[in-house]
DNA sequence: AGACAAGTTGGCAGTTACTGCCAATAAGAC
DNA sequence: GTCTTATTGGCAGTAACTGCCAACTTGTCT
């Protein structure tokens, strides 16, 4: 969408307080109105079309899984996100760009995890109910397999920052592996 | 604090869409403009004086310790929170408080996590330094211990929602125990 | 005690995010 | 063509926040 892309460039110039939404609307050539009807707020604005990984987390889950069984799913489902990316120079630029955005902005990463928490919400019940796991387990296993992807995201854009380049597939198999060696405490 | 208590009154009334500031400073007993300097945000006045986890994990870490031992003795300081919390009502009532409010509006949570990132970002370089761990072990492992703690509060104000009173430290052993089955992957 | 310095508070004016409401326009069905 | 319906825009209003300056409190020195 045309707003993702005014407000993406405009937070990069000028940071997200340095801009308004009139500027942001006037650069989407839309007015202001339909803005906020579209984005909702200034801070959403640059998080509108991102909901291929909610969509795809949706479907996890058969019945009779376990806890393991589950987080295991999960991560499939987000590794192969991430292998969408490593693919797709375009896309992966754009995402990098909000990810790096999101590490330097603190209103925005609020908002990330927001939107990440409230789309959760969304899905959970259903796998709970395939599943036949109380919602706890499933929203155990979908807090494991968010902190992966949120530590391999940060650290990638972080890298990034750096000025290193890296595959995200292999970052979130190191960080599962990091992970795993946490949790055996 | 005043605005604390008053902005906690007022959001679990009328819900934090529903207060204005000019109301929680009334209550409070101070000028809006003292408000905004003493809160920042309407939706952080709940959270001024909740700074108690983060000065209590500034201290942790150890030279040499690796991340399953940072990981544990993190684990540590929060559990020590916890059985504080279930010994002492009045503490616990008020923080049940916040957290319900947490789990029913988004623009709190959103603040929430949003102050516990950039508390994270405050300790972590710190305790990176003195066990001589890069940066992404700590932040894995205070990733980890925070999760757990999130997901503990979470559920303790979900089961209170449902009628159910808990121990949080019992509570805490218990999604450690899932966390740990959920990473067997 | 009074005088001075430093920090805290309050009021005022201004900007900007956001909302409800209604008019205008575009899109599609018939 | 017309009627219906959804999208858009403008306008007015509210409320969050900020900078600036004045007033007041608090502590210190003499």
């Amino acid at each position: 969408m045309e707003i993702c892309t005014a407000a993406l460039d405009l937070f990069e110039q000028k940071g997200v307080a340095g801009t308004t939404v009139d500027e942001i609307a006037a650069r989407a050539g839309v007015s202001p109105r339909t803005f906020f009807r579209l984005a909702g707020t200034k801070e959403d604005a640059v998080f509108v079309d991102d909901d291929r990984f909610v969509e795809a987390i949706a479907g996890v889950g058969e019945p009779g899984d376990d806890i393991a069984t589950l987080t295991a799913a999960l991560r499939g489902v987000f590794a192969r996100e991430l292998e969408r990316l490593d693919a797709d120079p375009e896309a992966r630029e754009r995402f990098l760009r909000v990810r790096r955005l999101i590490g330097h902005e603190p209103a925005l990463l609020g908002t990330a995890i927001r939107r990440e928490v409230t789309s959760s919400d969304r899905f959970i019940p259903g796998i709970a109910e395939r599943t036949g796991r109380p919602d706890l387990d499933v929203r155990t296993a979908a807090g494991l397999t968010g902190l992966e992807m949120r530590t391999t995201l940060d650290e990638w854009a972080r890298r990034h920052d750096r000025g290193e380049t890296h595959s995200l597939v292999d970052l979130h198999r190191e960080i599962h592996r990091l992970l795993g060696r946490a949790a055996d405490a």
